[in-house]
DNA sequence: ATAAAATTGAAAATCATTTTCATATTTGAG
DNA sequence: CTCAAATATGAAAATGATTTTCAATTTTAT
């Protein structure tokens, strides 16, 4: 039994309200819970069914990001359009507080390099959270 | 009402259960799940919620580290048997299989502090896992 | 217009993990 | 040893994110 080539899928209003809300925030994450409230919000009618459902296929396709943030409960999605898969930005989360931190760094950039080279292991920059204490955490502690 | 200093724990049969079975297959990793099945099938009275409890304790003191494989439903764990914390040596994990190289790396260690003076966080070098892909992993996929 | 194919969404189901809470065990003090 | 306080255990219930179910609706090609 072969599987038949994948289609685009038919066209529907839900598709193309997460697709422009995702598009606009562009820089932000978001998880699902969040795009679902935020359409509740709006009374636009997207069901939260419809929107793990047209997040995954958008994963597929490779127009989204999905990766976790420890400590917070679910997934985050993040726009990232087709052509610029390594355009991803870092995480660095205090492991005390939460806080998160987006990073854009070249350094991190070599490290993927690196790893590539010295360790052969193909570098997941969105995949991998990178955690340390926040300069307010690093205060010493009450007892 | 000041918190008491954290001890080590009692002790109990159900702990050095649980770090008898992780040490004997130190270069394995289980699910918590897996775990508990295991002892079930022996027949040793180690519950469920015992072991999600311990493991987390043993990732808390460095004797074990969890991370997430992707497309595997639950976290997995694996003994490393490190007494001490400061000893620097990272885990980068293959997303697909799950292997685990531990990295005695300079270019790291230099990441620490790229981390410190450039983003103001202290880098746990433990708590992080660093994820990629092996190079087994990286052929291309049948389908 | 119409029927097949695909999508939707409310509710129920799943699945890993956490919480609750009553009971049992460990340990240190006396 | 004895006892009580501190801590650990585990069954069951709760949680929370995600997935499945399935009947109704929408889209698209004919």
């Amino acid at each position: 039994m072969k599987q038949r080539r994948l289609k685009t899928g038919y066209n529907t209003k839900q598709k193309e309200s997460l697709l422009a809300f995702l598009k606009q925030h562009g820089g932000a994450h978001f998880t699902a819970e969040e795009i679902f409230i935020h359409f509740a919000r709006l009374g636009e009618p997207v069901g939260q069914t419809t929107v793990y459902r047209n997040l995954e296929k958008l994963v597929n396709d490779g127009l989204v990001i999905k990766y976790d943030l420890q400590g917070n409960g679910g997934a985050c999605f993040q726009y990232i359009g087709i052509d610029d898969k390594r355009n991803g930005h870092y995480h660095l989360v205090c492991a005390s507080c939460g806080e998160i931190a987006h990073l854009e760094c070249g350094f991190i950039d070599k490290l993927a390099e690196h790893i590539r080279d010295d360790h052969g292991f193909d570098f997941d920059g969105q995949k991998t959270v990178f955690y340390g204490r926040c300069s307010d955490c690093q205060k010493p502690e009450e007892l």
